[in-house]
DNA sequence: CGTGATTCACGAACATAGTTCTACTAAAGG
DNA sequence: CCTTTAGTAGAACTATGTTCGTGAATCACG
C-alpha cells in the first residue's frame, strides 16, 4: 500500500517468486507469463523487460531451487550417504514444485548456482576416491534420473487430481488390470503383477540411487 | 473391406504415420495438431473423430515405436547382453524421432505393444536369476533413464539448429568456460573440466546402463 | 528548482496452439 | 429413391508467447 512513485518495481527476484508460487500452487503446467505477471498484478508485456523469453524462467527456478540445496564437506567415510542426502534433497524441492524438473531437463546447467550443486556432488565423489571421468559420468546419470523420477511422479499426481478420467487406479485395480491380460503373450507380468506394482515412490527412489552407488569402488 | 468408400478417409493408422513424419522431419515439438491435419492434406478438426485428444497422438507414438521393438529369446548365458541390446533398440527409436522420448515419458504404459515391451525386458531379467521384483524396479529405473537420457541428447541436437545463440558451444569452449569459473567456488570442476565434458553420448549411455546391471547378482 | 532524457510499465494486438460447433457430403439401408 | 448415419472440413472460441507503441515516473544536470 505503501504509494511510493514506483510502486513496486518488477524484478527477477519477484518473477522468480511469484513464477514459484504458481509452480507450487498449481504446477508447473500452469506456469504461464500471464499466470506470473496476474500474481504480480500486471499484464504479460511487464516482464519481458527483464526476461527475454519465457524459458529464461526456466533458468530462474533452477538456479533458485539449487541454491536451496545445503552441500556438505566432503567426507570420505561417509561419502555414499552424502551422496543420497544431497540427491534427497533435490527429489524432495523437484517434489514440492510439481514438473519443474522439466525446467532441470529442458536448460543446459549453464546456471551458477547449479553448477555450485553439481561441484559439490562431484566433490563428495572424488573424496569417495571415484575416478574423475567416472564421477563425472555418474553425476550425469544420477543427475538424469532424479529429474525424470521426479518428472514422472508429478506426472502422477497430476492425474490424481484430475477425475474425469479413472486414471485414479488403486494398485488393487492395477493388479487386476495386469493380470488381465492375455496369458500367451503376458505370462511374466500376469505372474508377478504384484511386484510389478509393488513399492512407494521413495522405496523405488532409494532402490535405483543405490543400486548405482554401491557398483561404484573407489580405485584409489 | 471396401476397396475405396471413400477417397482417403482418415484412420487412425495414417495420423500415426503422419505425426512419425512430423516429429522425424522437425522433432516433437513441431507435433501439432494443424500440422499433422496439414500433412493428410485436410484441417484441424478433422482429426477428432479418431482422437479424443492431442494426447492421444502420444499413446499412438509410443505404441508404434514400441512394436518396432524385437525382443529375444531370454537367455539365461547372455541376460546381460540381451538387456542392453534393447535399451539399444529403444534409445535409437528415441533419437531417430528427436524429443518423443517426451511422449513416453509423458503416459502411463497403459500401451498394449508398450507392455510388451516390457513383458518382453522383465522376461530377460528374470531369466538372468534376478527377484522378480528387484527386476521391476531395475525395469523402471533403466526406462527412466533411457528416456531422459534421449531426451536430453534430442535438445541437445535442436540447440544445434537454433544458430541464434552461441549454444553451438564446442567441447573445447565448454572446457574453457569451466576453467574460467572462480577458482574458491569450483576446485574440482575447474581441475577436472576435461573430464566433466569427455566421452560422447553413446559412451555414457552404454556406461551408465552397465553401471547399473552390472550390479545385479542372480540371487538363485 | 526546472527540464530533458531515459527507463520501464502496461494495454492492445498479432500469431499460433488445442479444441468445439455446425453445416455438408457421401456412403449405407430399406 | 429417400432416409439415416458417419466422417469431413471450414469457421470460430479460448488460451498462450511475444511484440509494439504509448505514456508516466525517475534521474542527471544545469
Amino acid at each position: 500500500m505503501a504509494s511510493s512513485p514506483r510502486r513496486d518495481p518488477i524484478t527477477v527476484t519477484r518473477i522468480t517468486d511469484a513464477a514459484l508460487e504458481v509452480v507450487a500452487t498449481d504446477g508447473y503446467d500452469a506456469l504461464t507469463i500471464r499466470r506470473v505477471a496476474a500474481v504480480l498484478g500486471t499484464g504479460p508485456s511487464s516482464l519481458y523487460a527483464h526476461i527475454v523469453s519465457k524459458d529464461d524462467i526456466d533458468d530462474l527456478l533452477v538456479g533458485r531451487l539449487s541454491a536451496q540445496i545445503v552441500l556438505p564437506e566432503p567426507d570420505p567415510a561417509t561419502w555414499r550417504g552424502q551422496l543420497l542426502d544431497v540427491f534427497t534433497q533435490i527429489r524432495d524441492r523437484y517434489l514440492q514444485y510439481p514438473g519443474v524438473s522439466r525446467a532441470a531437463l529442458a536448460t543446459v546447467p549453464t546456471n551458477l548456482e547449479a553448477l555450485r550443486v553439481r561441484e559439490g556432488l562431484f566433490a563428495i565423489l572424488l573424496a569417495g576416491g571415484i575416478e574423475p571421468r567416472t564421477a563425472a559420468w555418474v553425476l550425469d546419470a544420477m543427475s538424469l534420473y532424479v529429474s525424470a523420477y521426479a518428472l514422472e511422479q508429478s506426472l502422477v499426481q497430476q492425474r490424481r487430481k484430475h477425475p474425469d478420467q479413472e486414471w485414479v487406479v488403486s494398485r488393487d485395480e492395477l493388479v487386476r488390470r495386469l493380470t488381465a491380460l492375455p496369458a500367451d503373450t503376458f505370462p511374466q507380468t500376469r505372474l508377478h503383477a504384484a511386484e510389478l506394482t509393488s513399492g512407494t515412490g521413495p522405496d523405488r527412489f532409494a532402490f535405483t540411487l543405490a543400486l548405482i552407488v554401491d557398483n561404484l569402488c573407489p580405485s584409489a
